[in-house]
DNA sequence: TCTGGGGTCCTAGGACCC
DNA sequence: TCTGGGGTCCTAGGACCC
């Protein structure tokens, strides 16, 4: 059998802020999120006061102020940099390491790696670069991924450590898990399964394989056979090829006028554009969006994206600045009040692989145009209950009209005219 | 009134994760 | 007044091709 370990760093980013200041141990610390927006990382003794994981800031002041709770701006160079001294340690310690994300790897264990070897290792991470770890075991993932929670969650009776495929009764603990605890089951999934009468991990690992597939998909029946301790996801130990990149960010009072919105995007081309050069690769495609506040339901919204194919693959950035700029242009309306801008660097292709004569370009550009939302709508609906919602991209397509994608209908429309007034490809 | 079948590519949207 | 910023995979449906 094949066994696995996830380990996991306990509070991450607080964890980190820790190391560096000692003083910190014992006391409730919580990390904000890029625009200190949001909270992302609690210490134990912030989640015993009540701090909810993501919530805003200025919902939780009061709690702050009045239990002294050390409050950082989130700082990724430093948060990167102990990662890798981390994950340095685990890869000396197995044959094969999957580095799942800044904080949590699966280990790939040896013949006679046990939970004592465990322990040692959970010991030695701490001793060495200060941050605390959990560490869970399985012959799956999935389970490794649910040792992993049960040992953080039960930290006093586990210390950390959790091994399904040594534990006497594995189910017992399953059947104490609901499905929503589960690696890749959320809100929505586990509502589904409580619809079928699936209300715990073990009565999913139970289920009928054949009503999972039918209500959930590929998806459910994987983790269903991982539960069962059929292997159905590898170690990977090569992270794949990224298929784009994003840089946006929210403003912190609403923007309005053109000139600050280039500003911002003007700051977002740049990190992308380096991102993408750091990694040598290309883009051949490119998105602008803009974002009105979503939490302000009283305000007009209007939430853009314009995408098209580059003429050629860039990693420029002035090239790729110049047509965020254009793209913007296009898509800004003034009169609203937004929130957010960002950029999205897609279809990557390796710069070293690539060759203008024989790469093929995506076929279809995408394109925005207000105007043909509107003239659909007048064209096709009862203005007052339009046909498309908030489509915000379509397609022209070759001879055929315009290709519109409703939200509300998850559906395309498409026109049998091509030309409208104004519109811009 | 009947009106192929198989395949690819593309996009949006849903769901999830950290 | 203030509400993150990234990512992934799967599915469904239309255009287009043979």
């Amino acid at each position: 059998m094949t066994r696995l370990a996830l380990v996991d760093c306990n509070n991450f980013f607080c964890s980190c802020e820790r190391v560096f200041n000692p003083a910190l141990m014992g006391k409730p610390v919580v990390v904000l999120s890029n625009n200190d927006g949001c909270i992302i990382s609690r210490s134990d003794e912030a989640k015993a006061l009540g701090i909810p994981m993501g919530a805003p800031l200025h919902e939780q002041q009061a709690v702050i102020r009045k239990h002294g709770v050390h409050v950082f701006s989130s700082n990724y160079t430093l948060y990167g940099d102990m990662s890798a001294r981390v994950m340095s340690i685990l890869r000396d310690e197995v044959p094969a390491i999957e580095v799942y994300s800044i904080d949590e790897a699966f280990l790939q264990l040896p013949e006679g790696f046990t939970e004592e070897t465990a322990r040692a290792l959970r010991a030695k991470v701490l001793q060495w670069t200060g941050i605390p770890v959990c560490i869970g075991i399985g012959s799956t993932k999935l389970l490794a991924k649910a040792a992993n929670r049960h040992a953080k969650k039960n930290k006093t009776v586990t210390g950390g450590v959790f091994d399904f495929t040594s534990y006497w009764d594995p189910d017992g603990i399953l059947s104490g898990m609901e499905t929503g605890d589960l690696w890749g089951v959320g809100k929505n999934l586990a509502q589904r399964l409580r619809g079928m009468g699936v209300k715990t991990a073990l009565e999913f690992k139970q289920a009928d394989p054949a009503a999972i597939r039918k209500s959930m998909g590929v998806i459910g029946e994987r983790m269903l056979r991982e539960l069962n301790g059929i292997p159905c996801m590898e170690l990977e130990e090569m992270p794949p090829d990224r298929k784009g990149v994003m840089a946006s960010r929210s403003f912190g009072s609403p923007v309005e006028g053109l000139e600050e919105l280039e500003e911002a995007l003007a700051n977002h081309v740049a990190r992308a554009s380096e991102k993408i050069r750091r990694y040598g690769l290309l883009a051949t495609s490119m998105e602008v969006f803009l974002r009105t506040n979503r939490f302000k339901k009283d305000d007009p919204q209007y939430c853009p994206g314009i995408g098209i194919t580059l003429d050629r693959p860039t990693n420029s950035t002035a090239e790729l600045m110049a047509q965020a700029r254009d793209l913007l242009q296009q898509i800004y309306r003034p009169g609203y009040r937004y929130k957010k801008t960002g950029i999205q660097l897609a279809h990557l292709v390796a710069e070293d692989e690539y060759q203008p004569e024989l790469f093929d370009r995506p076929k279809a550009s995408v394109i925005h145009v207000d105007k043909i939302v509107d003239e659909i709508n007048r064209r096709m609906g009862d203005p007052k209950n339009p046909v498309i919602t908030r489509a915000s991209q379509g397609t022209l397509r070759s001879g055929k009209g315009w290709q519109m994608r409703s939200e509300r209908h998850s559906a395309h429309y498409t026109t049998d005219w091509k030309e409208l007034p104004e519109a811009r490809v």
